[in-house]
DNA sequence: TATTGTTATACTCTATAACTATA
DNA sequence: TATAGTTATAGAGTATAACAATA
Protein backbone atom coordinates (compact mmCIF):
# COMPACT_ATOMS: atom_id res chain seq x y z
CA UNK A 1 0.00 0.00 0.00
CA UNK A 2 2.62 2.44 0.66
CA UNK A 3 4.98 3.92 -1.93
CA UNK A 4 8.01 6.18 -1.98
CA UNK A 5 7.23 9.90 -2.12
CA UNK A 6 8.81 10.04 -5.40
CA UNK A 7 6.65 7.44 -6.55
CA UNK A 8 3.20 8.75 -5.86
CA UNK A 9 4.66 12.38 -7.71
CA UNK A 10 4.75 10.14 -10.58
CA UNK A 11 1.73 7.76 -10.64
CA UNK A 12 0.06 11.67 -9.71
CA UNK A 13 1.60 13.43 -12.63
CA UNK A 14 0.84 10.09 -14.56
CA UNK A 15 -2.92 10.80 -13.59
CA UNK A 16 -3.36 13.99 -14.28
CA UNK A 17 -1.77 13.56 -17.36
CA UNK A 18 -4.38 11.12 -18.36
CA UNK A 19 -7.20 13.14 -17.19
CA UNK A 20 -6.16 16.19 -19.07
CA UNK A 21 -5.89 13.78 -22.09
CA UNK A 22 -9.32 12.22 -22.06
CA UNK A 23 -10.65 15.98 -21.46
CA UNK A 24 -9.21 17.43 -24.53
CA UNK A 25 -10.12 14.38 -26.78
CA UNK A 26 -14.07 14.76 -25.34
CA UNK A 27 -13.46 18.73 -26.35
CA UNK A 28 -12.04 18.12 -29.41
CA UNK A 29 -14.56 15.92 -30.40
CA UNK A 30 -17.51 17.79 -29.65
CA UNK A 31 -15.75 20.70 -31.63
CA UNK A 32 -15.38 18.06 -34.60
CA UNK A 33 -19.57 17.36 -34.37
CA UNK A 34 -20.01 20.84 -34.33
CA UNK A 35 -18.01 21.08 -37.68
CA UNK A 36 -15.32 23.51 -35.37
CA UNK A 37 -11.06 23.21 -35.44
CA UNK A 38 -10.08 22.96 -31.89
CA UNK A 39 -8.80 26.13 -32.56
CA UNK A 40 -11.57 28.07 -33.48
CA UNK A 41 -13.51 26.26 -30.69
CA UNK A 42 -11.49 27.11 -28.35
CA UNK A 43 -11.65 30.90 -28.72
CA UNK A 44 -15.52 30.60 -28.77
CA UNK A 45 -15.60 29.25 -25.31
CA UNK A 46 -13.88 32.35 -24.39
CA UNK A 47 -15.46 35.04 -26.04
CA UNK A 48 -18.26 35.15 -23.06
CA UNK A 49 -18.02 38.85 -24.40
CA UNK A 50 -16.37 41.34 -26.38
CA UNK A 51 -12.42 41.27 -26.01
CA UNK A 52 -10.07 42.97 -27.79
CA UNK A 53 -7.26 40.49 -30.06
CA UNK A 54 -4.48 41.69 -28.31
CA UNK A 55 -6.06 40.24 -25.18
CA UNK A 56 -7.49 36.83 -27.10
CA UNK A 57 -3.80 36.16 -27.38
CA UNK A 58 -2.87 36.40 -23.85
CA UNK A 59 -5.85 34.71 -23.24
CA UNK A 60 -4.99 31.86 -25.05
CA UNK A 61 -1.38 31.72 -24.16
CA UNK A 62 -0.30 32.47 -27.67
CA UNK A 63 1.10 35.09 -30.14
CA UNK A 64 -0.63 37.59 -31.41
CA UNK A 65 -0.29 36.99 -35.24
CA UNK A 66 -2.50 33.73 -34.40
CA UNK A 67 -5.45 35.18 -33.55
CA UNK A 68 -6.17 37.22 -36.77
CA UNK A 69 -6.55 33.72 -38.28
CA UNK A 70 -8.56 32.34 -35.79
CA UNK A 71 -10.98 35.11 -35.96
CA UNK A 72 -10.93 34.99 -39.71
CA UNK A 73 -12.21 31.47 -39.05
CA UNK A 74 -14.79 32.68 -36.97
CA UNK A 75 -16.02 35.05 -39.11
CA UNK A 76 -16.19 33.25 -42.52
CA UNK A 77 -18.21 30.78 -40.51
CA UNK A 78 -20.37 33.99 -39.39
CA UNK A 79 -20.27 33.31 -35.79
CA UNK A 80 -18.03 36.39 -34.84
CA UNK A 81 -17.39 40.18 -36.46
CA UNK A 82 -14.44 42.36 -35.93
CA UNK A 83 -16.09 45.95 -34.28
CA UNK A 84 -13.11 48.58 -34.22
CA UNK A 85 -13.24 50.05 -30.86
CA UNK A 86 -14.77 53.93 -30.12
CA UNK A 87 -11.89 54.27 -27.79
CA UNK A 88 -8.60 53.74 -29.82
CA UNK A 89 -8.97 53.27 -33.58
CA UNK A 90 -5.92 50.49 -33.25
CA UNK A 91 -8.26 48.35 -31.88
CA UNK A 92 -10.99 45.97 -32.64
CA UNK A 93 -13.01 44.33 -30.21
CA UNK A 94 -14.08 40.37 -31.38
CA UNK A 95 -17.74 40.05 -30.82
CA UNK A 96 -19.99 36.87 -31.33
CA UNK A 97 -22.99 37.10 -33.47
CA UNK A 98 -26.12 35.68 -32.30
CA UNK A 99 -25.46 32.19 -34.31
CA UNK A 100 -22.14 32.52 -32.64
CA UNK A 101 -23.76 33.19 -28.77
CA UNK A 102 -25.74 29.83 -29.79
CA UNK A 103 -22.89 27.50 -31.01
CA UNK A 104 -21.00 28.60 -28.15
CA UNK A 105 -23.40 27.50 -25.62
CA UNK A 106 -24.28 24.41 -27.56
CA UNK A 107 -20.55 23.73 -27.23
CA UNK A 108 -19.88 24.54 -23.44
CA UNK A 109 -22.93 21.96 -23.10
CA UNK A 110 -21.46 19.42 -25.08
CA UNK A 111 -18.43 19.71 -24.27
CA UNK A 112 -19.42 19.90 -19.98
CA UNK A 113 -21.56 16.92 -20.52
CA UNK A 114 -18.61 14.93 -21.42
CA UNK A 115 -16.47 15.96 -18.63
CA UNK A 116 -19.81 15.57 -15.98
CA UNK A 117 -19.21 12.05 -16.95
CA UNK A 118 -15.44 11.94 -16.54
CA UNK A 119 -15.93 13.52 -12.80
CA UNK A 120 -19.17 11.83 -11.51
CA UNK A 121 -17.64 10.23 -8.22
CA UNK A 122 -19.77 9.64 -5.31
CA UNK A 123 -21.06 11.91 -2.77
CA UNK A 124 -18.75 14.52 -1.48
CA UNK A 125 -15.88 13.17 -3.30
CA UNK A 126 -16.18 15.40 -6.69
CA UNK A 127 -16.37 18.29 -4.44
CA UNK A 128 -13.12 17.21 -2.24
CA UNK A 129 -11.35 16.53 -6.11
CA UNK A 130 -11.67 20.08 -6.72
CA UNK A 131 -10.78 21.03 -3.30
CA UNK A 132 -7.41 19.52 -3.55
CA UNK A 133 -6.77 20.29 -6.81
CA UNK A 134 -7.56 23.73 -5.95
CA UNK A 135 -4.46 23.51 -3.63
CA UNK A 136 -2.27 22.17 -5.95
CA UNK A 137 -3.07 24.63 -8.61
CA UNK A 138 -2.66 27.55 -6.41
CA UNK A 139 1.09 26.94 -5.61
CA UNK B 1 -20.71 27.73 -1.28
CA UNK B 2 -22.89 25.75 -3.56
CA UNK B 3 -22.72 25.79 -7.37
CA UNK B 4 -24.48 24.01 -10.25
CA UNK B 5 -22.77 20.74 -11.13
CA UNK B 6 -21.95 21.71 -14.34
CA UNK B 7 -19.91 24.64 -12.74
CA UNK B 8 -18.09 22.29 -10.39
CA UNK B 9 -17.34 20.41 -13.80
CA UNK B 10 -16.15 23.37 -15.87
CA UNK B 11 -14.19 24.55 -12.38
CA UNK B 12 -12.45 20.43 -12.65
CA UNK B 13 -11.85 20.89 -16.46
CA UNK B 14 -10.30 23.94 -15.78
CA UNK B 15 -7.97 23.02 -12.97
CA UNK B 16 -6.81 19.46 -14.58
CA UNK B 17 -5.66 21.96 -17.50
CA UNK B 18 -3.95 24.09 -15.19
CA UNK B 19 -1.73 21.68 -13.04
CA UNK B 20 -1.26 19.74 -16.66
CA UNK B 21 -0.19 22.66 -18.21
CA UNK B 22 2.31 23.63 -14.98
CA UNK B 23 3.29 19.64 -15.04
CA UNK B 24 4.50 20.21 -18.85
CA UNK B 25 5.81 23.08 -18.39
CA UNK B 26 8.00 21.93 -15.67
CA UNK B 27 9.35 18.65 -17.87
CA UNK B 28 9.80 20.63 -20.74
CA UNK B 29 12.25 23.17 -18.54
CA UNK B 30 13.97 19.78 -17.29
CA UNK B 31 14.70 18.76 -20.64
CA UNK B 32 15.73 22.10 -22.15
CA UNK B 33 18.68 22.46 -19.08
CA UNK B 34 19.77 19.17 -19.96
CA UNK B 35 19.70 20.04 -23.78
CA UNK B 36 16.72 17.49 -25.02
CA UNK B 37 13.89 18.42 -27.05
CA UNK B 38 10.58 17.33 -25.45
CA UNK B 39 9.95 14.85 -27.87
CA UNK B 40 13.35 12.98 -27.01
CA UNK B 41 13.04 13.92 -23.47
CA UNK B 42 9.39 12.14 -23.44
CA UNK B 43 10.82 8.91 -25.26
CA UNK B 44 13.84 8.70 -23.22
CA UNK B 45 11.62 8.49 -20.20
CA UNK B 46 9.31 5.69 -21.39
CA UNK B 47 13.15 3.47 -22.08
CA UNK B 48 13.06 1.73 -19.11
CA UNK B 49 13.96 -1.32 -21.37
CA UNK B 50 14.45 -2.41 -24.88
CA UNK B 51 11.18 -2.07 -26.75
CA UNK B 52 10.49 -2.19 -30.65
CA UNK B 53 9.93 0.87 -32.50
CA UNK B 54 6.58 0.03 -33.21
CA UNK B 55 5.49 -0.18 -29.36
CA UNK B 56 7.36 3.25 -28.89
CA UNK B 57 4.95 4.54 -31.13
CA UNK B 58 2.22 3.01 -29.42
CA UNK B 59 3.38 4.10 -26.20
CA UNK B 60 3.74 8.07 -27.06
CA UNK B 61 0.31 7.17 -28.77
CA UNK B 62 1.74 8.14 -31.90
CA UNK B 63 2.48 7.48 -35.82
CA UNK B 64 5.24 4.78 -36.51
CA UNK B 65 6.90 7.39 -38.86
CA UNK B 66 7.29 10.30 -36.11
CA UNK B 67 9.05 7.67 -33.85
CA UNK B 68 12.36 7.38 -36.74
CA UNK B 69 13.29 10.65 -36.59
CA UNK B 70 12.99 11.17 -32.64
CA UNK B 71 15.22 7.72 -32.25
CA UNK B 72 17.37 9.04 -35.07
CA UNK B 73 17.83 12.15 -32.47
CA UNK B 74 18.92 10.28 -29.80
CA UNK B 75 21.34 7.87 -31.59
CA UNK B 76 22.97 11.20 -32.59
CA UNK B 77 23.45 11.80 -28.86
CA UNK B 78 24.68 9.07 -28.36
CA UNK B 79 21.95 7.79 -25.92
CA UNK B 80 20.35 5.21 -27.40
CA UNK B 81 21.27 2.42 -30.23
CA UNK B 82 18.75 0.24 -32.32
CA UNK B 83 19.24 -3.28 -32.38
CA UNK B 84 18.22 -5.74 -34.41
CA UNK B 85 15.90 -8.20 -32.97
CA UNK B 86 17.16 -11.66 -32.94
CA UNK B 87 13.62 -12.91 -32.97
CA UNK B 88 12.15 -11.15 -36.09
CA UNK B 89 14.28 -9.73 -38.27
CA UNK B 90 11.95 -6.82 -39.12
CA UNK B 91 12.24 -5.63 -35.88
CA UNK B 92 14.92 -3.16 -34.18
CA UNK B 93 14.63 -2.90 -30.78
CA UNK B 94 15.99 0.21 -29.34
CA UNK B 95 18.13 -0.04 -26.44
CA UNK B 96 19.74 2.77 -23.86
CA UNK B 97 23.65 3.62 -23.82
CA UNK B 98 25.20 3.73 -20.22
CA UNK B 99 25.38 7.82 -20.93
CA UNK B 100 20.93 7.30 -22.04
CA UNK B 101 20.35 5.37 -18.33
CA UNK B 102 22.18 8.43 -16.54
CA UNK B 103 20.71 10.98 -18.51
CA UNK B 104 17.24 9.07 -18.25
CA UNK B 105 17.94 9.01 -14.51
CA UNK B 106 18.91 12.84 -14.40
CA UNK B 107 16.07 13.51 -16.52
CA UNK B 108 13.61 11.57 -13.85
CA UNK B 109 15.10 13.33 -10.69
CA UNK B 110 14.46 16.47 -12.13
CA UNK B 111 11.13 16.63 -13.85
CA UNK B 112 9.92 14.56 -10.51
CA UNK B 113 11.61 16.97 -7.99
CA UNK B 114 9.65 19.88 -9.92
CA UNK B 115 6.19 17.81 -10.09
CA UNK B 116 6.97 16.81 -5.95
CA UNK B 117 6.73 20.40 -5.02
CA UNK B 118 3.78 20.94 -6.66
CA UNK B 119 1.85 18.00 -5.14
CA UNK B 120 3.09 18.72 -1.73
CA UNK B 121 -0.06 18.93 0.38
CA UNK B 122 -0.35 17.93 4.00
CA UNK B 123 -0.39 15.22 5.40
CA UNK B 124 -2.71 12.54 3.79
CA UNK B 125 -4.53 14.29 1.23
CA UNK B 126 -1.61 13.99 -1.27
CA UNK B 127 -2.69 10.06 -1.00
CA UNK B 128 -6.36 11.53 -1.26
CA UNK B 129 -5.38 12.88 -4.59
CA UNK B 130 -4.24 10.11 -5.95
CA UNK B 131 -6.69 8.16 -5.35
CA UNK B 132 -9.52 10.65 -6.48
CA UNK B 133 -7.65 10.76 -9.56
CA UNK B 134 -7.19 7.47 -10.05
CA UNK B 135 -11.45 7.02 -10.16
CA UNK B 136 -11.81 9.28 -12.56
CA UNK B 137 -8.96 7.94 -14.76
CA UNK B 138 -10.76 4.23 -14.47
CA UNK B 139 -13.67 5.55 -15.94
C1' DT C 1 -1.06 -11.10 -47.60
C1' DA C 2 0.25 -8.56 -43.49
C1' DT C 3 3.70 -6.13 -40.74
C1' DT C 4 8.20 -3.38 -39.44
C1' DG C 5 10.64 0.43 -40.23
C1' DT C 6 11.74 4.17 -43.41
C1' DT C 7 11.11 8.03 -46.61
C1' DA C 8 8.68 11.77 -48.79
C1' DT C 9 5.17 14.80 -48.19
C1' DA C 10 1.52 17.70 -46.33
C1' DC C 11 -1.13 19.86 -42.77
C1' DT C 12 -1.57 22.13 -38.37
C1' DC C 13 0.08 24.93 -34.69
C1' DT C 14 3.05 28.30 -33.12
C1' DA C 15 6.71 31.96 -33.20
C1' DT C 16 9.50 35.78 -35.35
C1' DA C 17 10.10 39.79 -38.19
C1' DA C 18 8.52 43.48 -40.94
C1' DC C 19 4.81 46.41 -42.06
C1' DT C 20 0.55 49.96 -41.29
C1' DA C 21 -2.08 52.80 -38.69
C1' DT C 22 -2.65 54.66 -34.86
C1' DA C 23 -1.35 56.48 -29.89
C1' DT D 1 8.65 55.78 -29.37
C1' DA D 2 5.42 52.30 -28.40
C1' DT D 3 1.31 49.49 -29.40
C1' DA D 4 -2.69 46.87 -32.20
C1' DG D 5 -3.38 44.17 -35.85
C1' DT D 6 -1.81 42.01 -40.18
C1' DT D 7 1.15 39.48 -43.34
C1' DA D 8 4.80 36.45 -44.78
C1' DT D 9 7.52 32.95 -43.38
C1' DA D 10 9.83 29.34 -40.86
C1' DG D 11 10.04 25.77 -37.34
C1' DA D 12 8.07 22.16 -34.67
C1' DG D 13 4.76 18.11 -34.37
C1' DT D 14 1.87 14.95 -36.44
C1' DA D 15 -0.50 12.25 -40.18
C1' DT D 16 -0.86 9.67 -44.75
C1' DA D 17 0.99 7.01 -48.59
C1' DA D 18 4.35 4.30 -50.80
C1' DC D 19 8.30 1.40 -50.44
C1' DA D 20 11.80 -2.56 -49.17
C1' DA D 21 12.57 -6.33 -46.25
C1' DT D 22 10.62 -9.90 -43.79
C1' DA D 23 6.95 -12.75 -41.72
Amino acid sequence: MSARPDQITEELADLVFQVAERLRGGFHAAAAEMDLPPAQALLLIRLSEPHPMRALADMLGCDASNVTGIVDGLERRGLAVRRPSPDDRRVKHVVLTEEGERRRAALRERSTAEAAVLFDLPGGRRDLLRELLGEVAAR
